[in-house]
DNA sequence: ACAACTCTTGCAAAGGATTGCATTGACCTC
DNA sequence: GAGGTCAATGCAATCCTTTGCAAGAGTTGT
């Protein structure tokens, strides 16, 4: 059916090498060659073969990309930053969704691994020694993981918790929740970290209420947790989490913020749309996907000149109506 | 790097033919060979080259889905159920996201055409000859829209629309507002031609309140019209719009449902979770997924099987909070 | 015992692009 | 004007699998 490139050679009355070089390397053959072959590659609608160059060059020309749950939203936003910046790259991107399960994400990068050259992990549960063996053979960047001296994209938590602790003390708040995500998660480690630090050097009390699944059941789960505690602030792992714990603390009874200030993380669209609306560290998700491919390709053009790069993000405190002035109970 | 079908042919003492049927027609070959050859490969961690077996065979063992926007929690549970229908029959699955763009719809069709067996195009809004085109020189499967006798999975729409007018009218409502999606969305034409049959079925009067983006904004834009028609019950194109009808009722002070009761489509996770609760029309949405990578696969196999099938998914209302009896001003 | 099969297996030809190496001119320099 | 340089192009090998065809071995039927 399709024009190959000995039929554009000979329209163009070339080899077909000048050709591909024509259109690959156009700096390696004479203006007037090359201007003949392109039109005639234009003519006869040519486009290279993708599979015939990538048995010769080893490339695929393709990208691929693991959420643990699209249908959690902070991960459509980032992945659509992928595909915009991989597309103006002229990469497609293979998505796949793990469904949370640590098992079905190394299973994943085995299986992708084969059709693409390089892999973008987005917020990975798998253990170390499982990502380690995996970098052996795989060429990777994640998002949302620090690990080892791969390359990575973060967010800066800790100026993020940072700034929601300011907010909460300015406020009158001494004692805050902390409702975490999965334990597989390493952005739950890095953000208790950061909320440690941070209440501690505030002079506030930390109430830790344990890991949850990272749905809105499991803030609906933790609510009575909190309530129970009597702190008068929570942060959640994330928003849909939070807005789990708004839900249920209505159904309790609770007035928010009157009673309990609630904050999440992400900034997810729902988040300004639930009442009240949700006051939260504001990510930049679609930036982190986009980052995650630049340094993907980076690394596929020269793999040591982004070794042990990390580029952070920032987190912005976006304060809306979840959150207000300590009850003085 | 990775072992070629030669070295496992050597180390099993065949010819690389016989390790190629032993893997891809194993009845061609004796038991004890195919057990040697089979034995060797696993041993050295063979897998054949995709590039080089698509460059002779044709195929890529990939597909293709293309939606308007990730970010409306539709879509992301439609790619769900592709991805992991897909999965089984061991195809990949690209991904493209066209931002509501028909333009680029049709362009992403066109790059991606050149890489997958064949392509999925969930809720497409470009124009009919576009489509057409397109047909000539790709396998295409559409989710969510009808076209000539393209294989097709949609939803039952009217039966949906009849169970929701149902329910108004045993609510006591006579007058009910529609909020039209997208004007290039087939849904929206659909459910309306639905909604025209059921509301003159019932003898109710319906407003048509127009086309709105499918957004929160396009809900929040449409409700100070509905709320000026004078109607005591909305339905909304989907359930994010519903969602933004909702938030600016609430804001203008109109109690749902005392005032006016509100009815989206889609049944999407955070329709369960907004206050009131969002009552829906429920779709099926991985199974819309599912069906369309079956569709697809079995036209890949015999481009005649399923010519002209159209796949068709219930559609069940789910009452929540957000009906209630009309009022009776 | 020979023809006619069937079952296994191997040979070799694709499939389409890329790229190292060789060739051809043209041009430059002394 | 001979030798050398350089730019532009072509030749041919190569990437790895799949598959049509043919050959060899063994079986069956008459």
């Amino acid at each position: 059916m399709r024009a190959t490139i000995r039929e554009v050679a000979r329209e163009a009355g070339v080899s077909a090498s000048t050709v591909s070089r024509a259109l690959s390397t156009p700096e390696m053959v004479n203006a007037a060659t090359r201007e003949r072959v392109l039109r005639a590659a234009e003519r006869l609608g040519y486009a290279p073969n993708r599979a015939a160059r990538g048995l010769i060059t080893g490339r695929t020309g393709n990208l691929g990309l693991i959420v643990p749950d699209l249908t959690n939203p902070f991960f459509p936003s980032v992945v659509k930053g992928v595909q915009a910046k991989a597309r103006e790259a002229d990469y497609a991107v293979f998505l796949a969704d793990t469904d949370e399960d640590p098992a079905a994400e190394i299973g994943l990068v085995r299986v992708l691994a084969k059709q693409v050259d390089g892999l973008i992990l987005c917020s990975p549960r798998a253990r170390e020694e499982e990502i380690r063996e995996l970098t052996e053979h795989t060429t990777l960047v994640m998002v949302n993981r620090r690990f080892g001296n791969l390359p990575s994209v973060v967010f800066d938590n800790a100026e993020g918790i940072r700034q929601a602790i300011a907010h909460l003390q300015a406020l009158g708040h001494q004692r805050v929740a902390w409702v975490g995500g999965p334990r597989t998660s390493w952005s739950t480690r890095d953000r208790m970290r950061a909320l440690r630090a941070a209440t501690g050097a505030a002079g506030m009390e930390l109430y830790v209420a344990g890991h949850f699944p990272p749905y809105f059941e499991g803030g609906v789960a933790a609510a009575d947790l909190v309530i129970a505690s009597g702190v008068t602030s929570v942060i959640a792992y994330n928003d849909v989490m939070a807005l789990g714990l708004l839900s249920r603390l209505r159904d309790r009874g609770v007035d928010v913020p009157g009673d309990i200030s609630v904050i999440g993380i992400d900034n997810i669209q729902m988040s300004a749309m639930s009442s009240p609306a949700l006051t939260t560290v504001s990510l930049t998700k679609e930036q982190a996907g986009r980052a995650a491919v630049d340094l993907l390709l980076a690394l596929l053009l020269q793999p040591d000149s982004v070794r042990n790069t990390r580029r952070e993000l920032p987190a912005q405190l976006l304060v809306r109506g979840s959150t207000g002035v300590a009850r003085t109970t």
